[in-house]
DNA sequence: CCTCAAACCAAGCAATTGCTTGGTAGGGTA
DNA sequence: TACCCTACCAAGCAATTGCTTGGTTTGAGG
């Protein structure tokens, strides 16, 4: 008796892509089998083909969906008119935020991107990565020029390190528990930019 | 006495688990077949069973030797008598030295550490989990309470974002590249300690 | 009552997986 | 010569993989 929520709408196919995208998040892309998640929904795998073509397919929707959702909040802070460095604080903000809301999304693009990319199929992941760092780079670089940020730095070597340490926070960081995004956010930023050294140093 | 080819000493045995460390690190554990191991060593998969148990002994191996030279070089960082920030400097170098060295090593732990985690055999990396995270707390505390580390931190998150930051590193640090690991540490700290913002804010 | 579509089941297939088994080539030693 | 030992091959097995196929249930609409 299969009786799931009729208030809850959007449809099975979400749910199903829902349940898949913790799994790929919890177990890895390939790791994760079919049957695996269909177990979790509650049905024989082959059911599945029902919904969708391929397993491929399924975090192929998965991680478009989140890349665009992510891009168009990139595009609106890069429209405004604030300063670098305010800039600056909502991209990472904002990065954050994604963290919160969409952590096993977050999660696959963390560990499964760099192979997945090397198919035909999921090429506009590698476009998403040129466009994303050239979003910081010219931050940055904005950031430098205008005398908001150390003259000194490798800027390249910086982006890096903020990219990294921003995505990454999604291995430990978890919604709903003591730590807002938001707080996560103002500590990271405070750090990265003043440093942990004592400022009486 | 064994004396095959004296030249190339080390024996096939540990040959063949640098080619199966750098499969691994390529592609994932679980997505490396004992097939691509011994296609890259010229030999059959069947072959590979003359010198290993199982898939799962090749990691270990790899992971428990690589664990057991890094924490052999924290147990000298902390038993010498510099202060806390010499001591951090030292751990930092350490670590980005210890990439150098063993990209390959580094990015299992990186990638697979969760996952085989939860099997018994390797409870080991767990346990040297928590060591780990003990010794950068104490220093990040000892550099508190000294004064040379900002008082308003919250010394667990510091924690995190430093281990993350300086292990994620191995993405994109290629050896023999452009920059040497001393120079990514120098920048690494100095953006770390001081921030990226100019002192004049 | 009939139709139809959405959602699912039951069964299985071809390929791939880790691993096993019995054998062999060849160099060193007695 | 006879005997090992190390390193390998050749063949294949049981389990697991993604996916296919044809059929069944269920509820909404005519």
């Amino acid at each position: 008796m299969t009786v799931t929520t009729p208030a809850t709408n959007g449809g099975r196919r979400t749910e199903l892509l829902r349940i898949a995208a913790d799994l790929f998040a919890e177990k890895g892309f390939k790791n994760t089998t079919v049957r695996d998640i269909a177990e979790a929904a509650g049905i024989l795998s082959g059911s599945l083909y029902h919904h969708f073509d391929s397993k491929e397919s399924m975090v192929d929707e998965i991680l478009s969906t989140f890349q665009d959702e992510l891009f168009a909040g990139y595009g609106e802070v890069l429209a405004s008119d604030d300063d670098a460095r305010t800039k600056l604080d909502r991209v990472v903000r904002l990065s954050f935020e994604a963290i919160d809301r969409h952590p096993a999304e977050v999660a696959i693009f963390q560990n499964d991107a760099d192979h997945l990319g090397s198919f035909e199929r999921f090429g506009y992941l590698a476009e998403r990565g040129v466009q994303s760092r050239d979003i910081w780079l010219t931050l940055l670089n904005e950031g430098v020029e205008t005398g908001v940020l150390r003259q000194d730095l490798d800027v390249h070597l910086v982006y890096r390190f903020i990219r990294d340490t921003v995505w990454v926070a999604v291995r430990w960081y978890r919604p709903g528990g003591e730590l807002s995004h938001g707080a996560v956010a103002d500590q990271y930023l405070s750090i990265l930019l003043e440093g942990i050294a004592s400022s009486a140093d």
